[in-house]
RNA sequence: UCCCCGGUAGCUCAAUAGGCAGAGCGGUUGGCUGUUAACCAAUAGGUUGGCGGUUCGAGUCCGUCCCGGGGAGCCA
């Protein structure tokens, strides 16, 4: 018999199939049983019927527990009182282990619980649902930098400093000397873009900031782009592109999961070509306009990052920030040298910041200055800065932050959900 | 790090003004021919987060510690 996985169950109507999984749930009415079985494709109902309550496999129905796993076999046939429209008419149940006391219930559970069952959580509907949009948007990422000639470029993740020197970050020793977990893959790649043009890095980013926020993880993913002569210009188009790109594969393949989310798609769906541009000096007063207290030099709070995400259905870039609150690494603008060239997506329904990007400083003397300025050790950033002496060149790249796209994706609100082991200020298990 | 909130059965919660510790779900047993987190009946299940204090009496009031949740700052 074929062994067949639920997502495919469609094509083989009328056919004997072998499904292997687990029990979702079971119910029984008198001389009928049904039973949930889950394969991580999905969901099947699987029905013994018989007037004997001595049924061999009505004797196997009443040993399973939920998440008992087991192989079952039986025909294929449609029917609309079945969810999913189909179900399997139960020929055999070949039980591999009845599990004991599953811990979690079909119903409400607290957050604290599920988290501290994250392992076993990730089995229900609403998890499975999430992380299968998670991978649809690191497929299309992939595909997208794949697609137009970008060179996959792995960056390290222990490094001897800080890449930004800013961030809190996560020591660990290296033999006889210290390391530091990374921040980000962007300085490496800026280095790659001058040997392969354009390149990407795709990988795990740690912040040791004890924030404790819905849009923050510890350990979160991120992808970076790094093009040899794009301009600040150039990497908004192709930030505008890449989320274009993103929601159209999860509109395209993911309606089944938003579906089960409960996520509208007409926010997706709204997003379109050309982003909304506006300058940090642009910015401001419209944000006091709509009663914000930000003063010209300061960053955006999240009350500024919701008023902006209020301003249009696609998502804002904002431009020309003032240097000062912005790396040591940005691009002065070159008619006004006190605004840095960099860029910020704010995602719409106050998913705030998804995409932080810009033009690098490529002057050997600017450089120099700034990381003197910045009180950063020189040693550590020797071979960065062999970049600007040896054919130095015009670049510009971004970092987009993978969970925080998928909470946007999906409309969940807490970026914790959208991973599949999340670390947390104050949870590292399990 | 700061501000706010919470911790009672395996889970989700209730318990008047300080006065006998409760319910639903899950478990177990039985019933039901189409269920959709099925339903009906019965049944078992408790060191009220820890320590200390006030009181005749504390789940309830006070102190302290632990654990967690929400928010801020910072950022993807």
């Amino acid at each position: 018999m074929t062994w067949v996985y639920i997502e495919d169950i469609g094509k083989h109507e009328d056919e004997d199939v072998e499904i292997r999984g687990w029990v979702y749930n079971k119910r029984s009415g008198g001389k009928i049983r049904f039973i949930l079985v889950r394969d991580g494709t999905g969901i099947l109902q699987a029905t013994v019927f018989s007037a004997d309550d001595q049924n061999p496999l009505f004797l196997k129905f009443d040993e399973l527990t939920q998440e008992s796993s087991l192989i079952v076999r039986g025909r294929v046939r449609e029917d609309k009182r079945a969810p999913g429209g189909y179900e399997l008419s139960l020929q055999d149940i070949e039980i591999i282990q009845v599990a004991k006391d599953y811990p979690i219930a079909l119903k409400e559970h607290t957050t604290p619980f599920l988290m501290e069952h994250r392992h076993l959580w990730l089995r229900s509907r609403k998890q499975h649902a999430v992380l299968q949009v998670r991978t649809e948007v690191i497929r299309a990422i992939r595909n997208f930098f794949d697609d137009r000639g970008f060179r996959l470029m792995d960056t390290p993740i222990l490094t001897p400093s800080a890449c930004e020197g800013t961030t809190t970050l996560f020591e660990t020793k290296y033999f006889d000397q210290m390391a530091y977990l990374s921040q980000s893959g962007q300085l490496y790649n800026e280095a790659t873009a001058a040997a392969f043009g354009k390149v990407y890095c795709f990988g795990p980013a740690f912040r040791a900031e004890k924030s404790k926020t819905r849009r923050h993880l510890i350990e979160f993913w991120m992808v970076e782009p790094e093009v040899a002569f794009a301009t600040l210009e150039d990497t908004i188009e192709l930030g505008q592109d890449l989320i274009l790109f993103i929601i159209e594969r999860v509109l395209k393949n993911r309606r089944a999961d938003l579906e089960e989310l409960e996520r509208d798609p007409k926010p997706l769906e709204a997003v379109s070509r050309p982003f909304p541009r506006i300058t940090y000096d642009e910015i401001v007063p419209r944000l006091q306009a709509k009663g914000s207290p930000i003063q010209y030099g300061d960053d955006f709070g999240a009350p500024e990052e919701g008023l902006i995400s209020e301003m249009s259905s696609s998502p804002v870039c904002i431009t020309h920030f003032p240097a000062a609150i912005k790396a040591f690494y940005m691009q002065p603008d070159k008619d006004r040298p006190d605004l840095a060239l960099g860029v910020d997506f704010m995602a719409p329904e106050s998913y705030g910041e998804i995409i932080g990007g810009g033009q690098r400083i490529h002057d050997l003397e600017l450089l120099e200055r700034r990381i003197r300025e910045h009180n950063l050790p020189r040693e550590a950033y020797a071979w960065y800065i062999d970049l600007r002496k040896y054919g130095t060149f015009p670049h510009s790249g971004f970092g987009l932050g993978v969970e925080r796209t998928v909470s946007w994706m999906c409309g969940i609100k807490h970026i914790r959900e959208t991973i599949p082991f999340p670390r947390l200020l104050y949870r590292i298990y399990p």
